[in-house]
DNA sequence: TTAGGGTTAG
C-alpha cells in the first residue's frame, strides 16, 4: 500500500518560502514525475533464478542451467533496470542475443524437443478394467470398502492393467489408495509414469503437499523425474498459490541438469506472470528465444494475460507483433486473452478491431470472447457497439452461458438500458440452464440503482429475500447509493441493517457510498443516522471526520491520519474518499481543511494529471473530482496564478478547465456546478463552443481578473 | 481429467 502511495506521486511543488510543516502550492513549476511502472528487479533484489550457493557443489561435473543463467541474469536483468524495458523500441525490437561473449556458445535454456510420451499398446481388457475402475470410484470412500472391491480385480494387476486403472480413478483419495496398493504389492518396478498419473489426480484435489512428498520419494528411490513430473508439480503449486514452491522445483530441475521443454517453460512463465514479475518473464522469454525457441500460442496467451493485468498496452502490442513476426497464428484462447487484456489496458477501439480480425480469420467467438467484449463496450459506454454486438450474437446464434447473460445485464446497467435489461432478465427466468442468480439480481439492482429507480430497486431487493437469493455487498451498495440520493435515509438504514444481518460485510466501496451520503446530508438527524452506520463499518473514517472539524487539529495530523486511512483502503476507493471528505469540509464551511485534503490527496497520487501544461495551454482536469473538490482545485489554481502574475513569470496563451460533459451515470452535473462557481467568482472562463465540458480563458482576461482579485486569492495559497 | 502448460463477471 505504502509503495502505491509513494510511486503514484504526481505533485507539483516548490521549495522556497515554505516550511515542511506547511502545505505547498499544488500547481507550480514542472511536475516531478516518477516512472509509471515500478521495477521489481534491481541490482540489489534477489533474482529467484539465482541458484542457492550450494548448487555448484552439488553437481560440479554438470553445470546446472541456473549456473548457466547466472551471467545472463546479471547482464540482462541489470540492463532492464537502467532503461524502460517497456518502451516501444525495446519491446518491438527483436530479442537481442543475451550471450555476451561471442566465442562461447549460446546458452540453451530450454529443450526445443517436447518430451515424448510413450505409446500405449492396445489393452484387450480395457472394457473390463474401465468398468472395474468405475466400481472403485463409486464405492464407499473408506479404505476398507475400497480394498474390498479391489479384491475383485478382474485381471492380473500387471503394469499395463494397473496403469489403466490408476488413470481412471478419482477423486485423489482413491488414486492414492490404489497407488499405495500397487507399491506395497511390489508387482513391478514403479516407473515415472505411475507417479505422474498419481500426481495429476492429486493436482485436481490441489494436494500440493502430497505431490511434493511423492516427488521426494522419487528422488529417494532413484525414480527419474521428467518434464511431465516437473510441470505437474509446478502447476499444482501455482494453483495452490504456492509460487515459491513452483520456483523451487523449477530450480531443482536445473540442479539435476534436466532441461525444461516448452510445456514446463511456459508453466513457469505463467508462475512469474501471476506474480506480476514482468521483467523475469521477459528475461526468460528472451533467453528462450535466443535458444531458438519458437513460442506457441499458449506461451503468447501467458504473456498477453500478464500485460493485460499490468494494463500495459505496449506489452500487448509486443505480443501481437511478435506472433506476427514468428508466423504464429493466434487461436481462440489467445484472442480471448488479448481482448480481455485490451479491456484492462483501456483500449476499447483496439479490442473491437482485434475482434473483427478474429472473425475475419475464421476463428469463431465463444462465450468468453463475447463476455470480454460486452464488458469492454459497457465500461466504455459504447452503446451502439454493444447493441450491435448483441444483435450479431442473436443472428449468428453465437454461444451464450450464464456469465455472458449476467455480463449483458451489467452492460445494460452501465449504459442505462433499463428496458433491455428487464427483457433479458425475464428471458433468463424462462431459461432452464441460465436462470437468474445472485449476479443477475445484483445487475438488476445496479440497473435500477444507477437509473434512480428507487421503487423498482426495492422490489428487486424484496424479491431476492423472498426467493432466497444471496445478497452481496455490491447489490447492497447499489441500493444504499440510490436510496441515499433519493434522501430516503430510513429505507437506506433498513437496507443496510438487513444486508449486514444477511451476511454482507461492508467494504471500502460501500463505505465510500455512505461517506458520499454524509457529504450531501445536512447536519442533523439524517446525517447522524448515516454516521452511525459508517461508524459500524469504518470507525477510523468517522474519527477522521471529527478530527477535520476540530480547530486545534494540525495539518501534520491531517496528513498522517489521512495517509493511514488511505493505506488501509483499496486503491479504487481512495479518490472517492478524498472527494467526499473535501465535500464534507466545504459543506461545513471548513474551506482551509478542504484545501489541505486536496493537497494531501495530490501528494498521495489520487489526482494524477490534475494539471497539465504545454507552452500554449495550461489545463486543469477536474473530471475525476467531486463538485467540492473541483471548486477547491480551481481556487487553488487561481491562487497560484495570482502569485505567478505577481512575479511576472511567463504564462501561456490559453487557460482551460476540463469538467467533462457529464455523460457518466455518476456525474453530478459537474460542468453546471463549475459554470456557476466561476460565475460567482466572476472568473473569465467561458464554456467552449467546440467541446462540451471545457471552459476556456485567455491570458489577458486571466491576468486582468487575477490582479483585480489579488488580495483574496492569495489567502488560499 | 485419460501422464504435463494458457482464457469469462462489480
Amino acid at each position: 500500500m505504502a509503495a502505491t502511495l509513494s510511486t503514484a506521486v504526481d505533485v507539483h511543488c516548490i521549495t522556497k518560502h515554505t516550511s515542511d510543516a506547511k502545505r505547498r502550492p499544488i500547481f507550480f513549476t514542472s511536475p516531478i514525475r516518477l516512472p509509471k511502472r515500478s521495477f521489481t528487479i534491481s541490482c540489489t533484489s534477489k533474482s529467484p533464478l539465482k541458484p542457492p550457493p550450494d548448487l555448484a557443489e552439488t553437481h560440479p561435473q554438470n553445470p546446472s542451467l541456473s549456473d548457466q543463467l547466472r551471467p545472463i541474469s546479471t547482464t540482462i536483468l541489470h540492463e532492464t533496470t537502467t532503461k524502460d524495458p517497456h518502451s516501444k523500441t525495446h519491446l518491438l525490437a527483436k530479442p537481442k542475443s543475451t550471450w555476451v561473449n561471442p566465442t562461447r556458445p549460446k546458452p540453451t535454456v530450454l529443450s526445443l524437443q517436447r518430451q515424448k510420451k510413450s505409446l500405449y499398446s492396445y489393452n484387450p481388457q480395457i472394457r473390463d478394467l474401465k468398468l472395474f475402475a468405475r466400481r472403485l470410484n463409486d464405492c464407499d470412500p473408506s479404505e476398507a470398502a475400497f480394498m474390498a472391491v479391489l479384491e475383485e480385480i478382474p485381471h492380473p494387476p500387471n503394469r499395463e492393467n494397473a496403469l489403466l486403472v490408476l488413470n481412471s480413478l478419482r477423486p485423489w483419495q482413491k488414486t492414492l489408495l490404489f497407488f499405495n496398493w500397487i507399491k506395497t504389492h511390489n508387482l513391478f518396478p514403479m516407473e515415472t509414469i505411475f507417479y505422474n498419473i498419481a500426481m495429476k489426480s492429486l493436482r485436481y484435489g490441489r494436494q500440493f503437499q502430497l505431490i511434493e512428498d511423492l516427488a521426494n520419494e522419487m528422488i529417494n528411490n532413484g525414480v527419474e523425474l521428467d518434464n511431465i513430473t516437473y510441470s505437474t508439480i509446478i502447476t499444482c503449486a501455482k494453483r495452490c498459490n504456492l509460487s515459491e514452491k513452483a520456483v523451487h522445483w523449477f530450480e531443482t530441475m536445473y540442479k539435476t541438469g534436466l532441461m525444461p521443454d516448452e510445456v514446463t517453460y511456459s508453466a513457469i512463465l505463467d508462475v512469474y506472470a501471476n506474480l506480476g514479475k514482468i521483467e523475469e518473464v521477459m528475461s526468460l522469454y528472451e533467453r528462450g528465444r535466443a535458444s531458438g525457441w519458437r513460442p506457441d500460442p499458449i506461451a503468447f496467451a501467458v504473456l498477453g494475460k500478464m500485460y493485460g493485468e499490468a494494463g500495459d498496452y505496449d506489452g500487448i502490442r509486443f505480443v501481437l507483433e511478435e506472433m506476427k513476426a514468428l508466423g504464429v497464428e493466434p487461436n481462440l484462447v489467445v484472442y480471448n486473452t488479448l481482448l480481455e487484456a485490451m479491456g484492462k489496458a483501456g483500449k476499447p477501439g483496439l479490442a473491437r478491431s482485434l475482434f473483427e480480425e478474429m472473425v475475419e480469420n475464421g476463428v469463431n467467438p465463444d462465450e468468453k470472447t463475447l463476455t470480454a467484449l460486452v464488458k469492454i463496450y459497457g465500461k466504455a459506454r459504447w452503446a451502439k457497439d454493444a447493441l450491435e454486438l448483441w444483435e450479431r450474437m442473436r443472428l449468428n446464434k453465437w454461444p451464450m452461458d450464464f456469465i455472458l447473460y449476467n455480463t449483458l445485464l451489467s452492460m445494460c446497467a452501465d449504459l442505462g438500458l433499463e428496458e433491455d435489461a428487464e427483457r433479458l432478465f425475464e428471458d433468463m427466468k424462462g431459461l432452464e440452464r441460465c436462470g437468474p442468480d445472485s449476479w443477475s439480481y445484483t445487475a438488476m439492482l445496479n440497473v435500477y440503482g444507477s437509473g434512480g429507480k428507487v421503487d423498482k430497486a426495492m422490489k428487486v431487493f424484496n424479491e431476492m429475500s423472498e426467493r432466497g437469493v444471496e445478497l452481496n455487498v455490491m447489490g447492497c451498495t447499489c441500493l444504499v447509493q440510490c436510496l441515499g440520493r433519493a434522501k430516503r435515509i430510513d429505507d437506506m438504514v433498513r437496507v443496510f441493517k438487513e444486508s449486514t444481518e444477511r451476511g454482507v460485510k461492508p467494504d471500502d466501496r460501500l463505505c465510500g457510498c455512505l461517506l458520499s451520503i454524509v457529504s450531501y446530508c445536512e447536519e442533523g438527524e439524517d446525517r447522524n443516522k448515516v454516521l452511525v452506520l459508517l461508524q459500524q463499518a469504518n470507525p477510523e473514517l468517522v474519527a477522521f471526520i471529527k478530527l477535520l472539524g476540530e480547530e486545534k487539529t494540525s495539518f501534520e495530523t491531517i496528513k498522517k491520519e489521512f495517509r493511514s486511512i488511505l493505506s488501509a483502503t483499496i486503491v479504487d476507493a481512495r479518490r472517492p474518499f478524498c472527494n467526499c471528505l473535501i465535500d464534507i469540509c466545504r459543506n461545513r464551511n471548513l474551506q482551509e481543511r478542504a484545501h489541505e485534503l486536496l493537497y494531501v490527496g495530490t501528494v498521495y497520487g489520487l489526482y494524477p494529471g490534475l494539471h497539465t501544461k504545454t507552452s500554449e495551454e495550461w489545463r486543469l482536469n477536474v473530471r475525476s473530482l467531486s463538485i467540492g473538490a473541483a471548486h477547491t482545485a480551481f481556487e487553488e489554481w487561481m491562487g497560484t496564478l495570482g502569485q505567478i502574475v505577481k512575479r511576472q513569470e511567463a504564462l501561456p496563451e490559453v487557460f482551460s478547465a476540463n469538467t467533462g460533459a457529464g455523460t457518466h451515470k455518476f456525474s453530478h452535473g459537474l460542468a453546471g456546478a463549475f459554470e456557476s462557481h466561476v460565475k460567482k467568482l466572476a472568473a473569465p472562463f467561458r464554456q467552449s463552443e467546440e467541446k462540451a465540458g471545457i471552459f476556456v480563458a485567455t491570458r489577458e482576461d486571466i491576468v486582468k481578473w487575477v490582479q483585480s482579485k489579488a488580495p483574496s486569492l492569495a489567502v488560499t495559497v
